[in-house]
DNA sequence: TATGAATGAGAATTCATTCAT
DNA sequence: CATGAATGAATTCTCATTCAT
């Protein structure tokens, strides 16, 4: 076996480590996900992710640079500095609508770092974070100057952006259990929205003047 | 009058044991939080808990009706028929601000439950959570109908109002841990907001044609 | 209110205390019992027992000779020691049926006690074993002299009635469960006997030179 | 070989759990076990239980399988059909004998099973238990139809088997404690009898035209 | 590099018993 | 005499982590 072949093999090891911890982290949360849940789901030995990456915390840490760079990156690459602010804005809101796409853990992971007041949020992925949040203050700020959008707080914006798509996503679970529920039924025409285009537009009109 | 208070007692030892559970929840999540620390901090044993109440996930549903419940009667008394759809929005963001003023864990909670998919959400505490979005639902197609809104998912608008005051109850941690990190300065500024006030401006933008 | 009727009303709760703690013993045995069960199975507060009769042990005590006490006294009343050994033996047989028809928990309190070595039998009750073995052994004896019986171990004798009856009255549970296991079919016939008849024939065979 | 090795290793571990909760619940039943002495009884840590048995239910339905499945394969083993009925079922008698003296443990924890009502017994077991049964009702049946034996019930010649192998083991202990009780010299002498060879003699004579 | 086995330290839950009223 | 409340001490079960191979 060649090295290249080693290196391959234990690449494709790591991937699938990361790939169900993902899952898994996104579905219960830190203290919610079980190390053991995560090997079965990668096909591994539960030893493996301690020989290959560390402990709980140090896969969590890998798994949040893993997600929130990836989510950065995207970001960063759709977003071409000379446009307008509009467009610039619009095209942030559909990055959004991308990565939560190809990225579908990304946003509940994030959620149960905010609820858990991200006490254990690693540098690496606040970092992460950090990058997005400053590209769309500059959209913000870009805009304000050249008298097109109104002043609005940039953690909010995203927060909509990337609140309301999970919440949509989780919504549709709520509706197969609780629909029976009394009065609920007044409420099913608005479980199937096409979320990503609703947001675009809300957001544009709240940035403008 | 004994049994008077016989049940004084009963119901303060029950309300210690929800306040301390509910405090617990917010801050670790369902997962993460341990019943010995409810009981420490609500100062009983733990054995009194499961007398009272029963098992960790019963505590969890009692905890979430009490919550969602509360959170669903404030908005019914704070919102008045009669007015005008413009007002009864404002008196709806008004009131959720003043619910999460005064149940300062009911947002984290909640992420911590959307985060989850609601997988495990007790029947109870979602007719409470259908109260408050079915009282939204009314005003804004009172609203539309009177010709002075625009068509909105009302479930994004609640979503905006009560996760975008979450965000900025966590937000004040992110800002101790991370700003030194590059960057981050640029965000400093958009920290201390009156989350509140801005809120119900963004809501009435929206909602208004 | 009477002096009679407290004392009156007080036995009616100890004697609904021991009649549910008989039936939970012979269900659970000692260990298996639970006091809480017990307490609800009588229709009484839990304290009310450490109150009227003292501690879970204390109870299976009291529970014990209640048992043995009335199986003794059963016998002792139905064997006429005047009649042949042929009539006394089978007086016995009939004795232990009646016994087991009127305390029909008897057997299986016997069985847990014989099953734990008897480590905690109490010994007001082992008297009212040893009456019974006594009793007997003195027919046995009695027949052995008057040449009519060969020797035969009294405890077998006694074990052979008890035991059979148990059996029977527990076998009906494992036909409903297990008759459509392979190969049990052959079996069910076996089930519907009358046991006492059965059991009264055969102690005379085993007896009679 | 470090594959033997390991799976030996394996193989002894999950022994030596398996003859320690084989004693164990023998000696308390199930309710009165503890899995705590179970593991220090067998010298490996409570958590290698549950690794590989899983738990204590499983662990119990694993000891009656193995007690019950050996005590069968023992009978089955011991019984050569070309016999004559008596021939056969004299080796059945001495086969439970045997069985008793192999598995010393296997007649208290029926006992245990028969007081409790069976109510929780493993199929598996009933499956072994059944096997005993029409092994002994073949034997009987033979005999009946070949014109020597009498028809009696299988459950109850078993019964009285095993069960007065199990009266005289446990019956020591009784000896210890209550012989100086009032009367109780009298039986002394019925104590240390040859179990074995009177329960044999008692069945042949049982069976017999 | 990978794994099955093993374990210590928890964590949830149960239960007999006590106590104030 | 009777009870609801409360609790300490188990008891079962879980889980992250380590180790020998």
């Amino acid at each position: 076996m060649s090295g290249d072949t080693l290196t391959e093999k234990k690449d494709s090891t790591i991937r699938k480590i990361l790939e169900a911890a993902t899952t898994v982290f996104a579905d219960k949360g830190f203290a919610g996900a079980r190390v053991d849940e995560i090997a079965d789901q990668a096909g591994v030995n539960k030893a493996t992710i301690y020989y290959h990456i560390g402990d709980k915390r140090a896969l969590y840490a890998r798994v949040l640079h893993d997600v929130f760079g990836g989510a950065a990156d995207d970001i960063e690459r759709n977003i071409n500095d000379n446009q307008t602010p509009e467009k610039k804005i619009v095209a942030y809101a559909r990055a959004i609508a991308q990565t939560v796409e190809r990225h579908p853990n990304m946003p509940r992971i994030m959620m149960y770092e905010i609820a858990s007041g991200t006490r254990s949020f690693p540098d690496e992925a606040a970092k992460d974070l950090i990058r997005m949040f400053v590209k769309l203050a500059m959209i913000l700020e870009d805009g304000v100057e050249k008298g097109v959008f109104t002043e609005v707080n940039p953690f909010l914006i995203h927060f909509l952006a990337v609140g309301s798509l999970i919440f949509y996503k989780n919504l549709t679970s709520l509706k197969d259990q609780y629909m029976d529920l009394p009065e609920a039924d007044r409420l099913v025409k608005y479980l199937s929205t096409n979320a990503a285009g609703e947001i675009e537009k809300i957001i544009l009109k709240i940035v403008q003047r």
